[in-house]
DNA sequence: GGATGTGAAGTAGTTCACAGCC
DNA sequence: GGCTGTGAACTACTTCACATCC
């Protein structure tokens, strides 16, 4: 049912990060009962406007009707389709402090498709513990095949653990560690981070950016790579 | 000293989410003892493109110096000056689960400027208990004053803290559940989203974006806002 | 020599506005 | 009537390329 590689030209960035946001919407309209939505509703609740909602969503292939909207449970699919969420990716997450415990243990971290294999830590008082259904082991062990790797150790072991993850082979990682890393070319790291937000937040409140500024909010996370420094 | 109203033009929306970019990596090279850079070795760590770099922080005023490149330190005074790093913010949190905790807990999370006056939960079993220095309270008996609101609570429980935020006069805040809530206009409120950072990448995994595609990643996230549902 | 800062050119993304379909 | 999907216009961002200054 769900070919996720019909080949279309490839989503734009900002598209691209909208389309969850548009999901999101269309799941809480789901668990209100709606059945249906329209390019302007969407657009309410997403911040962006009708018109690059309709943009984004033609580029998913047809899926609206005219006259009426665009059905939810179809909607939903094809995000689903578009992002491909409808594969199974494993995810191994290291460093299980507060923040690798509120992401595993957060129902909406493992999205649709995404497994979590393995979970580890450095400390030994950890290690053992069960954890998701899973137990901590020790990293320098080795890790267990996957995917997806998501650190959330401290900055000083990014680096470290962005080498072991390279070497058991996990090329797409999620750093949530405040600290740039260096990776071969071939892997790719996502940077999250939370005082960056905290950051932009402050700077729009002094520039009345955002909640003046022409009434709606839009703003863009920028996430950052790096190839291969000295 | 620090004077973060020399009124230039707003700062470009990617503009604004490269500088934390920037700064982190002066930041580092400071701490390994260097002195200056340049656009080029920017360029390298944060993998937008020299003319980019340049373009971006001509915006802050005059700061670099023709033939040798930028002085970390006034590079970095610049960038907090801009972002309005160098005032006093006063910030609250909401939800002292495991997310908060990490949150409160992380020295990145409170960026120069921002202090934490107030943490709360409406567990009774964890009202009472001492959090980075603060005494944890019911957020329903009411909010210290402050500017800036994070919410760490679930997601059924994002709109009732949304609404007790605003009643509280705090009108710039940070969601971290994942869970579009409405908040009155002259709010923002801005969406930080794990699951997001996950889908995008599995995206990019799946295209070959990013690892391929031209070997630098560049990679942006979008989080959206919402003023008014039915 | 070498790197910044910036007009000018190029590219990408957004918004308009309307034809097409329900 | 209403709403989608999309060429065309517009706006914003990026990149080039070079004059400028250390």
């Amino acid at each position: 049912m769900s070919s996720a590689m019909n080949r279309r030209q490839p989503l734009s960035e900002p598209t691209l990060h909208r389309l969850p946001v548009y999901q999101r919407i269309a799941r809480e309209m789901v668990r209100r009962n709606l059945v249906t939505t329209d390019s302007k509703t969407l657009s309410r609740h997403s911040g962006a406007t009708p018109a690059t909602v309709r943009r984004d969503l033609s580029g998913l292939g047809t899926l609206g009707t005219r006259g009426s909207g665009y059905e939810l449970t179809r909607l939903i699919s094809a995000i689903d389709d578009a992002l491909g969420l409808n594969r199974v990716y494993d995810v191994v997450v290291v460093g299980m402090g507060n923040l690798g415990r509120a992401l595993v243990g957060s129902s909406n971290f493992l999205i649709r498709g995404a497994r979590l294999v393995g979970v580890y830590d450095s400390d030994p008082q950890v290690q053992g513990m069960e954890i998701a259904g899973l137990t901590v082991h020790d990293p320098a062990q080795g890790l267990v095949p996957a995917q997806i790797g998501v650190m959330c150790v401290p900055a000083a072991a990014a680096q470290e653990v962005t080498d072991m993850l390279v070497a058991a082979n996990i090329h797409a990682i999620v750093n949530f560690s405040p600290q740039v890393v260096t990776y071969p070319v071939g892997t790719t790291v996502r940077y999250v981070d939370f005082s960056m937000e905290l950051q932009i937040l402050v700077y729009h409140l002094i520039n009345g950016t955002g909640p003046f500024g022409g009434g709606v909010l839009r703003t863009l996370g920028f996430t950052p790579p790096s190839p291969r420094p000295s």
